[in-house]
DNA sequence: ACGCGCAAACCGACCGTTTGGTATGTTCCT
DNA sequence: AGGAACATACCAAACGGTCGGTTTGCGCGT
């Protein structure tokens, strides 16, 4: 038995928190804002205690990334399973994904990925290796080259929206892009 | 008569050498490398130099900003003053500037200057003001909703350019969005 | 059951470097 | 002469990272 007070040390917790405030940090500060002291700080931890969970600030920002990419894992293998048309049930999911304003919007660690993108070859990798395995994996249901443009509509309509403050109704483009993944008979 | 040698004080002409060199400075070392110093040293001159034209880094990078979108409009309406067809050529010269790697490519000032988007919303609200300018003005030729969804879908796939390190050919994509800019008879 | 050792977990002070920015000159042109 | 156009020296702050030390908890021998 070991559910005591909070002064028990969890490493896993602590592992945990410190990635979950780095993607808080990065979501409501901006990516510049992801510094290791601020991180260690928003986990309770100093920054010894940081450093002793990841080697570096590389590797704390690639696991920060990589636990973004499980949870959008998640939340696309969620929408797909509730789909019950298989062709471009990928690129569906995909759409409802990046339309979803409290996982991509502004306010997200997206918005702030988006900055270290170009900046950071490694984390670029993270992300391309990523879109394309799924790609690839769901290529028997939307290898067809109009999902293809669907999807990077959407990623330009994401691209938009975090640009332009006064974001205006997308619900249209929503149903319009929506519609362009539905079999054509 | 003034046609001197090199050593005369010919401020405008350091003060391009700045923005020349910080646009350079951006698009082969990217954006973390725009620092005062680098800048000054790129253009020949000391951070003194520098500050006496430009009041802060904010006003450096902002006036880097504005030359650049000022280049992007030299080479939007050229292409357009080409382009026989009324209906969509805005659309048709902006696809066009996008897929030019020259000006796009991931050795281009924009490639840096996307990652700073997310991060300052000064710079953030330059594109969007001169993006919203520019589709009101084109609104008569190119208001249709079908050459919104073709801008959006070359913004993503100038997005997916920057991020995946080996593109692949993406001529089909662009022959692909041109035909969907011509009118519908 | 009980101490005991040892490694994992964490702290806190320190370091070298770089950054944007300032203050005080010095040179050049009109 | 006087201001514009630069140079030079300096500064405080923040950053990533290191290092020695301290605490916690678990295994292990008896």
């Amino acid at each position: 038995m070991n559910g005591n007070f909070a002064r028990r040390k969890e490493p896993d917790a602590v592992r945990r928190a410190l990635l979950d405030g780095a993607a808080s940090l990065a979501a409501h500060e901006g990516f510049a804002a992801v510094t290791i002291q601020s991180v260690a700080k928003a986990a309770g931890v100093t920054k010894g205690g940081l450093f002793h969970h990841f080697p570096n600030k590389q590797a704390l920002v690639a696991g920060m990334f990589a636990d973004q990419l499980e949870k959008l894992d998640a939340t696309i293998d969620a929408h797909m399973a509730s789909d019950g048309e298989a062709y471009g049930a990928f690129t569906r999911a995909y759409v409802a994904a990046i339309f979803d304003q409290q996982a991509f919007g502004r306010q997200s660690v997206w918005a702030a990925m988006a900055a270290s993108f170009t900046a950071d070859p490694m984390l670029r990798g993270l992300w391309a290796n990523w879109y394309r395995a799924r790609v690839e994996r769901h290529h028997a249901s939307d290898g067809a080259p109009a999902l293809e443009v669907v999807r990077l509509a959407a990623d330009g309509a994401w691209y938009a929206y975090l640009i332009d403050d006064n974001a205006p109704d997308d619900s249209a483009l929503r149903r319009t892009l929506d519609a362009m993944t539905r079999p054509t008979p």
